[in-house]
DNA sequence: GCCCTTAATTATCACTGCTAGTTTTTCGGC
DNA sequence: GCCGAAAAACTAGCAGTGATAATTAAGGGC
């Protein structure tokens, strides 16, 4: 009878999947992403998905490179100005990350095979060795950058104060009496530890340049 | 029969049930922590674990305070060097985590209503301002440490990397060639970059410092 | 026209967090 | 000492999870 088999024209692409997932993600958190679910909002049964993936896992990674697909590393320019270079990219790393907070703890676990991850750690790295930094401490300019965008990325500082003054009883936590408030200004807060936070670490990096060649 | 009702002695107790539950994070991962892979450990049947926690996230949340209660916070002394007491705060923070690795993801959300989440940050906070930084900026340095040592526990960014030197075409990526290379030396470049990266942003911060008192 | 591949389906498996209801033991109040 | 309430275990079960298997129909290559 009517039983639905293979479509005329296919249902599902590669790319509708992961687009859909990513708006999940974005709107009602990783936890929500379910193969069911997904495929719900793609009007279709569950798993029609793997046709098109083996797993549910190469549907995050599918999404993930696509997020760090959007980092500009063109920052690291010819003139060898790794200041500006680290800067631009470090902002943009991050404002690529907050584009979507519920997904960071997936994206913060490293590049792995993902193309768009891997160009970028390249570009990354090059710039800085090509400005003079020696490999090994490039590798850990690199590394500390992810560790402070990732983090910066991976939860509000300031959403993980709970809004409620009765939270911090004075007896207890004697400097908390405002804590309740940073939730109100969540947005100033996280973005304004990000850049004097990122300031600082390059202009403690510079301290630390002794260029090789 | 020999039904099982209520033991002679409790066979669980909050405690027990807490460092069971970190034991099994730390040795099979956060997605290893099932409420009946929990329970079996504990030699007990599923749903008695909820007649201690009311919610599998309580059970996540004590755990995570007994982690953060071992942050020694004692380096802001009553000296007013905020310095040694941010670099000694920020070590033994990231010590913390970095001993679960697999539950950095939760412990990175913020201290929510948990004590000994609570009681760092007022202690950090208050060090800071007693130091003389004014509240917004100490609330900023706070939040920056708190991304970086979260990022940097987060996940090895050298284990980002997978082991196969294969999987770095030099047409591709140009600078990667030694990538692969990066899991072998996963401790000394992770605590090395956490180290020197700890560093310049402590001595960028000094830039930044205006005292107010 | 045949046939293999593709892309959808339904049914199902083992597992998840959690609730309900049952049973037995312990403990506090009189 | 007795009695009722609370505590702490159990089994059964619900709705939902990722994933597989088997089925079915459309499409493309020869």
């Amino acid at each position: 009878m009517c039983v639905m088999a293979r479509p005329r024209k296919p249902l599902l692409s590669r790319e509708r999947i992961v687009t859909a997932a990513l708006a999940l993600i974005d709107e009602e958190g990783l936890q929500a992403l379910s193969t069911r679910r997904l495929a719900a909002e793609l009007g279709v049964s569950g798993p029609s998905l793997y046709n098109h993936f083996t797993t549910k896992d190469e549907i995050l990674d599918a999404a993930a490179d696509m997020v760090i697909a959007k980092v500009d590393v063109s920052g690291f320019g010819p003139d060898g100005d790794w200041r500006r270079g680290l800067l631009e990219w470090a902002r943009s790393y991050r404002a690529a990350l907050a584009a979507h907070p519920n997904f960071v703890p997936f994206l913060a676990q490293g590049p792995g095979r993902r193309p768009a991850g891997l160009k970028m750690a390249d570009a990354a790295f090059g710039g800085m060795v090509e400005a003079g930094w020696p490999p090994a401490q490039a590798t850990k300019v690199c590394a500390m950058v992810r560790y402070f965008v990732a983090g910066s990325a991976l939860g509000s500082f300031a959403r993980g104060f709970v809004d409620d003054a009765a939270a911090y009883d004075p007896a207890d936590y004697p400097h908390l009496g405002q804590a309740h408030l940073l939730a109100e200004h969540q947005q100033q807060v996280d973005e304004g530890a990000f850049e004097s936070g990122l300031r600082a670490l390059v202009d403690g990096l510079a301290l630390q340049y002794q260029p090789v060649s």
